[in-house]
DNA sequence: TTGTAAGCGTTATCAG
DNA sequence: CTGATAACGCTTACAA
């Protein structure tokens, strides 16, 4: 049982008491519940604290007390920046409660989603966050056997884990394809990564909309590229030898549209005259090229924030009511339409 | 005692053993050293957990064991997508070896790193990695007391906390600055962000290379500015205002020279004949930009590479020997100089 | 190869 | 307000 190897930290609660003369549970209290301590003992005990350079040992903790306080958080991918405004939300609302959060990356498939999830699980975490829309049966059934509070960020389900808020990516595609055309434009390409839920989501959104200004919902209009600045250039490379005749481009990111304007500079096509071009996600990049970029301005920040929120009532049991909180969206308008 | 709120999951090892008719440690031995129980126990094992959706308790077993799985990363900021390569670095190596990595974000400043930090200590990490260079003493205090090995990333520190795994901003700047002053610029600006440790390296880099070109290692050829592409413009606007004569502009972070080059457009500045423009971090956007931008290729997946495989070492105590690594730099030339 | 007993460092409970 | 004791769920050490 000694710990000769691995974690090592040797100092514990109880060298804690020693030092300061009482017992564990006053060092537990005055570590947890200051005013629950008397100022004398409480000063004793922060001090033997602060000599003997202990740190609360919350493994320990959350097995005794079976309550955590981290809150774990799943992002499709780092590289891109659009989470920073998410995590900071979350962020804001966690510091003042004690709660701490903790990241990890998975890609956007049901599968790895699952190891991610179950290493979270298996660390008892008070609450997660999920922005993948798409998970594993044995994830949820894991997920809902420990009675995990979880919300969903990535888009709308039908069939939610737990609790969501989002934006629905359909309306939103929807709503700027109809911009599009309301604008004038009648001749508008899609272009969005390969399949992943929420990118066929923003599909769908796109042929309702042309469906509803009385166009047929043609699967040509529809380019699928790849990640990436690049991913811009494939789908202008495609206008310009299969559909020459496109006045809009509708790209389901921010960086595909940067892309593709680049490379109408490149080809001297100008935006929006010869094309025009709208966005998904309103990065600080789009409005820092020029044209600026038409954009969907989804409301990340305010996802994160409301997120830790509603966590912390499920966690705490307050409420338990709002399940599902929708968060809209807001279109931008620019020069490159 | 009983868990009647908080965490629940309420399947234990013990159901587990019951349902598959052996004994705890049959089911401990099965699930993490599958090879040392016999073929049918195990697969009893296997058949319970499953049956009964069992997920390990790594907290109970970190405590018991004196060893936890997972390793923390401290990173400034997720809104610089710079990171996200050491991320993959750091992933690739662990993924095959049970370790999970998780991340927490810090600002730039030693007293909100220590509370992230001591939030991992209080888990018992098996390992951390810092991008900060600037720690409270109070913080290292903590690692070092805890002997949790720690890889630092974010430069090369004289008095490393343990472990280092990096390249110098210093002689990072310092090179890029002389590659400038070799292609024939002789009037160059350093565009930086406020006060941090590496930025002030970067700033000694820059200044270094003067003098050793026979300039004069003046202040005046520094600017600070914001964060963002704002910051690019803020320089530009310096230049033109307060150093017309001034022929390259050396920005110590990408998107600011981007802001740069966007702002020079805006102006009519040929790029590179009225200013050369080079950058700090070779990110896909400056090659995509028109001139693709000069820039200092950082060895980003390299450092969270040997920063786990370093951290892996000296958990399982085998070589104890490396304890600082310098991966150098790249300069790649592009049009923008 | 499997089982038994003790303990990891904390907190819940209840008595004082 | 403080303390003794028994868990929390797992693994180490040792015995069979």
């Amino acid at each position: 049982m000694p710990a000769t190897k691995g974690l090592a930290s040797s100092v514990r609660m109880r060298d804690v008491a020693e030092r300061a003369g009482v017992s564990r549970m006053t060092v537990s209290r005055a570590l947890n519940k200051p005013d629950s301590v008397k100022p004398e003992l409480r000063q004793r005990v922060f001090d033997a604290v602060e000599e003997l350079g202990y740190v609360h040992n919350h493994l320990a903790r959350s097995l005794s007390s079976s309550r955590s306080n981290v809150i774990g958080l799943v992002l499709p991918s780092l590289e891109n920046s659009i989470f920073a405004q998410t995590v900071k939300g979350i962020s804001d609302v966690l510091r003042p409660t004690g709660y701490h959060l903790m990241l990890a990356e998975s890609p956007d498939n049901a599968e790895e989603e699952e190891q991610v999830i179950s290493a979270f699980v298996a660390q008892r975490v008070g609450g997660l966050i999920l922005h993948g829309t798409e998970h594993s049966p044995a994830a949820v059934r894991m997920l809902r056997a420990s009675h995990t509070p979880v919300v969903e960020n990535g888009d709308l389900p039908k069939d939610p884990i737990d609790m969501v808020v989002s934006y629905s990516n359909r309306a939103a595609s929807k709503a700027m394809t109809l911009h599009l055309a309301r604008l004038g434009y009648s001749k508008i390409v899609f272009a969005g990564l390969a399949s992943n839920p929420r990118a066929e989501e923003r599909q769908k959104g796109f042929l309702e909309a042309l469906k509803e200004v009385g166009q047929s919902p043609d699967m040509q209009k529809i380019v699928r590229v790849s990640r990436g600045f690049v991913g811009g250039e494939e789908a202008i490379a495609h206008i310009a030898a299969h559909l020459p005749d496109t006045d809009a481009l509708f790209c389901a990111g921010d960086v595909l549209a940067v892309g593709a304007l680049f490379d109408c500079d490149r080809r001297g096509w100008a935006v929006p005259d010869r094309l025009a071009i709208a966005s998904f996600d309103d990065v600080d990049l789009v409005r820092h090229v020029s044209p600026g970029i038409t954009s969907l301005r989804l409301p990340r920040y305010e996802i994160g924030r409301r997120s830790a929120e509603l966590l912390l009532q499920r966690i705490n049991a307050k409420k338990s009511s709002v399940k599902k909180v929708d968060l809209g969206f807001e279109i931008v308008q620019r020069a490159s339409t």
